[in-house]
DNA sequence: TCATTTTGTGTAACCCGTTACAGATAGGAT
DNA sequence: ATCCTATCTGTAACGGGTTACACAAAATGA
């Protein structure tokens, strides 16, 4: 391997020369300048960033924890937050958790090891005293940890409100939700805005579990539309549940919109693939991803931190799946 | 930050002793380990893998470039890798490129900078030439990049023809094809299969581009589709693609598979998240995600260098949107 | 009992890039 | 001529583990 000192040998200069050409700091005399440049390129000489960590204590790589890859929620997030380190010349240390809290912790423990600079982390398991020991700069995605640590994420009870009155718009009443699992905080708050909003208008309330999964959704929407065949419209806790309450559907015979409306959240692009196309309350995902990214390399740099709490708000898009209703 | 010298001072040993007793190598008295392992949890001392790495030359760390995160095929590659790396007590250095050549370089530079053990790529632009410097141990993933780099793939050639041949079974002449992207080799070789089987034949060949995209795909079809109305299935170039298909039939009130059959490849998820569901010849997916590590690791740790090509088979998965012609 | 092997521990060099500090030269001001 | 500053370059220590080597103590064997 080819290090400072063969370049600094070939150069004839001192390896502090070399540093100084590298990291463009000090006075460097053009002619040598250009001899040690000369001389990185000959023996095609990549500093070692390992070194350079060791020393700096700054890898110029941060860390992203992400309960599921294949999740295209999280995928899209990771493309965003990668747009601005990479842009920001900072590398990205993916783990996946499976939405395991062991796996969680090892892979902050390999993170911390491998010194990242800074963390985001999405996860609906860890606790802040996990992180709190970390002692680098974090930024928390999708749900709140704690108030020191800064957030980016939506009002997923309000915008749940929204996402029903939707539904409520187009004339429906009987309404039943598919919940997500009962651990993960934003399920619970889209379910309870669902609750506290038909209560408010003394209609029935009616739901099922479907654990933010597309089979379980779909044999839980089965029965459901089976006990209650004069179900109007269904509220999924995700959008994953949505697509799966519209193969039970069309299972079933019923069409939708006509017979059925169906509504999910997240915004994911799986509801343009199926037809007819899913409505759903849509996050600002990319916008999401990018915030929490800026966010963690202006505490790195600048040393900001100021626990700042970014609150987006989600966008309803309304497609063919809850359109036709009043028009019956 | 606690460093070994910390707690070699706390347990009173050198930091020889603490290196042994954190390495499990070389003698160490069972009073001495014991003291030193108080004195490591006292202080919540953890190893800086960074200083490790320099030394060793070893990071435990491999690189993984995929093409595109948010695509479900990379996204489940990338699950089954972490699985085998994980165990191995490795780490994963994800990298999307968004097909963009210039990323791969810079994130391969990246990789070589931060020492990473062994690179799994997947790419189609990448060059042999581009990967060679790196003087690392190397898997391809998919593609066959050069005689000496060890790959995990499937024959698409073959398998593209079994798939044609399946839609054939089923009773179709008239079948249509959507081609991803020509400069992608697997796409042209799932092409080629289905021009030379269909003239061996003596049976119509007629494609458009689909480009690997859903939109795109959709559109191509509707103008195949009216272009040719009598088209009596459609094979298409990837899962992503059918999907595609399948909207363009509906949005046009074909019924699937009634009045036409479609069939995919790869083997993605979305293929079951439709109605009907997609037929396809599924990729052994995380078969080859989990080989791929396994040839990387074994050439890291033992470094073996026999160039194994891997090739597996897929297996065809039929399913409702391919059932039913011949009933007709 | 003495020689030999096994066990246990410490010192110091090493990995490679960075930078504080010192020394040298050139140019300008007084 | 003297002093000062700006420019240019090199030496050596540093960061945090690892390990070759040396040495001491204990166990084993004859």
């Amino acid at each position: 391997m080819v290090t400072i000192r063969d370049v600094a040998k070939e150069a004839q200069v001192s390896v502090a020369t070399v540093s100084r050409v590298l990291n463009k700091r000090g006075y460097v005399h053009e002619h040598t300048r250009v001899r040690v440049e000369g001389a990185i390129h000959k023996l095609s000489y990549r500093p070692n960033n390992v070194a350079r960590t060791l020393f700096k204590k700054q890898s110029k790589m941060i860390g992203f924890l992400v309960p599921d890859i294949t999740n295209p929620y999280f995928a899209q997030l990771v493309r965003a937050v990668e747009q601005v380190t990479n842009e920001a010349e900072f590398t990205t240390f993916l783990c996946s958790s499976e939405e395991d809290l062991q796996k969680e912790l090892r892979h902050l423990e390999k993170m911390q090891e491998n010194h990242v600079d800074g963390v985001i982390v999405i996860s609906n398991t860890l606790e802040w005293e996990h992180l709190q020991s970390l002692d680098i700069p974090i930024v928390a995605l999708d749900r709140t940890f704690h108030e020191e640590v800064p957030t980016v994420r939506i009002d997923n009870y309000e915008e749940s409100l929204r996402a029903i009155q939707h539904l409520l718009d187009e004339g429906c009443t009987r309404i039943a939700h598919i919940q997500g699992p009962a651990h993960i905080a934003n399920s619970t708050l889209r379910f309870q805005a669902y609750t506290d909003l038909m209560q408010a208008k003394g209609l029935p309330v009616l739901s099922t579990k479907g654990e933010y999964d597309l089979k379980v959704s779909e044999q839980a929407v089965s029965r459901l539309l089976e006990d209650h065949p004069d179900t109007e419209a269904i509220y999924a806790g995700n959008d994953v549940m949505a697509v799966g309450a519209l193969k039970a559907a069309q299972r079933m015979g019923k069409r939708v919109p006509e017979d059925l409306l169906i509504m999910g959240f997240d915004g994911i692009d799986w509801t343009e693939m199926v037809t007819p196309e899913i409505s759903t309350m849509a996050q600002p995902i990319e916008e999401m991803g990018r915030q929490a990214a800026k966010l963690l390399l202006q505490q790195i740099e600048e040393g900001v931190t100021a626990p700042a709490k970014t609150v987006l708000h989600a966008s309803l898009l309304t497609r063919q799946s809850t359109r036709g209703k009043v028009n019956r």
